[in-house]
RNA sequence: GGCUUGGUGGCAGAGUGGUUAUGCAGAGGACUGCAAAUCCUUGUAUGCCGGUUCGAUUCCGACCCAAGCCUCCA
């Protein structure tokens, strides 16, 4: 099937060549672990994941490359800023060594909880120092850098005619909107390849180098790992959209002088989820993290399935009140198929209809990440009377690999709690409250449902008699 | 201030030059003593003003508003 995506550097829709047949290697920019990863970020780990799993559903072999930044940097070039690995480290009274191990983990653990298929690679931007030295050596070589003494080593931005191509922006717009300037630099655009460390302060992370101690400038540990697990030229590279003008635009320069343009052939960025009042931020503590829902009592699948409704490139609005409608919504589509994991149909599959079925699922997704209108088809294909039941959970399962909503899994976990024998004492209330209803004296029964239902358990009347079903 | 996206019903959010998805919520109905579940039916929207057109929510322009970026950020 066609796939096409829409490439950021080309601010168009195209169709998707891979550089390989039936292969795809996608770079994720990933993200800075001083803190518990929110939703939002979230957001973007899962768009990742469901362009992977597009690719797979088409047939491609996939290598997913997905960084983990655990070098703090500055939170500006001129110096002005705070590191957050270090200020996370003194806030939780760690090593940033440990703030690091203990926020990926916590992230690769939410993850996980959210059904993101883990990345082939999560390489460490403090593994690769070595190959970020390299980069700059070579940059160096090719006359792109420069030493401001007591700062660091730049990147002269002047030196590539195309600087700025993927942003679409010229200099001097730059120098017109820029509110603050750093004197030392040559061009506003620079940026740092190597930071010193300072003489007066003993850094956490720093390294020896060709310049002398101090540590990686940001840009550069995303050039280094993805050339290193993806090769020189990969296909498609990914992040957060606000990463277009300076991050993505920076590896771009440090990368093309050495590998040749294009480096990369598709640049895919991601909308972020947004709250009432503006962007979510990691201060927002646990209120807004996977296992923050899940302390709410929202299963993680609720929040995929809210996320699978909107399109990647648009910037969501994230609410309780919208997270409650989908995990209504997610919840009646478990109970869908878990019915029709219970319905007696021994009609086998019907071939013709799965393939049918299939490409209709398959083809909305794979233009341009179009989760929304596969959504459609789904509930279209549950609806639908004319297919059997297997036909459907055979697709179901298409669909589990594909939107990784794990149906199958909270369906048979539905039924089987559905399945439980209610124990005696349980039975023999509903027994009383059946007495009660054929001598037609309902408050009884009703009072005998209430007590039933503070037991855990629910009473339905079925034409078969009651029906017990723990509550879940 | 500059740049970039957007403004769709109660909420979220798609698509479309002419019959406007989907999910949740709402209303009515079937079923039930009442419920639950399920099924059926159904109302409600395209920021504002012009223009192009037989016809615009969709294309063009102005305006208003919102968000993002311009400083680390998913």
């Amino acid at each position: 099937m066609q796939i096409r995506l829409y490439n950021t550097m080309t601010r168009k829709l195209e169709d998707f060549v891979p550089i390989t047949p039936n292969h795809v290697g996608i770079y994720n920019c990933g993200p800075t672990v001083y803190w518990d990863q929110h939703l939002g970020n979230m957001r973007t780990f899962f768009n990742s994941d469901m362009m992977k799993r597009m690719f797979l559903a088409n047939g491609y072999t996939v290598n997913h490359v997905m960084n983990f930044t655990d070098v703090g940097h500055l939170t500006s070039d001129e110096d002005t800023g705070e590191d957050k690995m270090e200020k996370g480290a003194a806030r939780e009274n760690l090593s940033v060594w440990d703030v690091a191990n203990k926020y990926i983990k916590s992230c690769v653990n939410d993850m996980d909880l959210l059904n993101i298929i883990r990345p082939t690679h999560t390489p460490r931007a403090t593994d690769h120092i070595k190959e970020q030295i390299e980069l700059i050596q070579k940059l160096e070589k090719l006359g792109f850098t420069y030493e401001i003494p007591g700062d660091g080593i730049y990147y002269d931005t002047s030196k590539l005619p195309d600087y700025g191509k993927l942003g679409g922006q010229n200099l001097a717009e730059l120098r017109g909107g820029a509110r603050i300037e750093n004197n030392n630099k040559r061009n506003i655009t620079d940026f740092a390849l190597w930071k010193f460390s300072p003489t007066d302060a003993k850094r956490q992370m720093e390294w020896d180098s060709p310049w002398g101690v101090g540590f990686p400038g940001w840009h550069l540990e995303c050039s280094a790992m993805s050339m290193k697990y993806l090769g020189d030229h990969f296909d498609i590279h990914s992040g957060g959209q606000e990463h277009i003008k300076v991050h993505h635009t920076n590896e771009i320069a440090q990368s093309e002088p050495i590998v040749g343009a294009p480096w990369v052939r598709y640049w895919v960025h991601w909308a972020w989820l947004m709250l009432r009042d503006g962007k979510m931020a990691k201060s927002s503590g646990s209120f807004f993290t996977v296992r923050g829902l899940i302390e709410k009592g929202y299963d993680p699948m609720a929040f995929r399935f809210l996320l699978l409704q909107g399109h990647y490139r648009q910037p969501m609005e994230f609410s309780f009140e919208s997270l409650d409608a989908a995990a209504a919504g997610y919840k009646n589509m478990v109970r869908k198929i878990a019915d029709l994991m219970s319905q007696n149909d021994a009609t086998p599959v019907n071939q013709d209809l799965y393939n049918e079925w299939h490409d209709r699922i398959l083809t909305p997704i794979s233009d341009n990440l179009k989760t929304s209108e596969t959504l459609v088809v789904v509930q279209d294909l549950l609806k639908n009377q004319t297919v059997n039941a297997a036909t459907k959970l055979a697709l179901v399962d298409f669909i589990d690999d594909l939107l990784g909503l794990q149906l199958r899994d909270r369906a048979t976990k539905l039924r089987d709690a559905e399945s439980e024998i209610a124990p005696d004492e349980v039975q023999e209330l509903a027994a009383q409250r059946m007495t009660a209803k054929q001598t037609r004296d309902f408050a009884h029964a009703d009072e005998l449902r209430a007590r039933i239902d503070s037991m855990g358990w629910v009473v339905t009347d079925t034409p078969d008699g009651f029906k017990l079903v723990k509550k879940l």
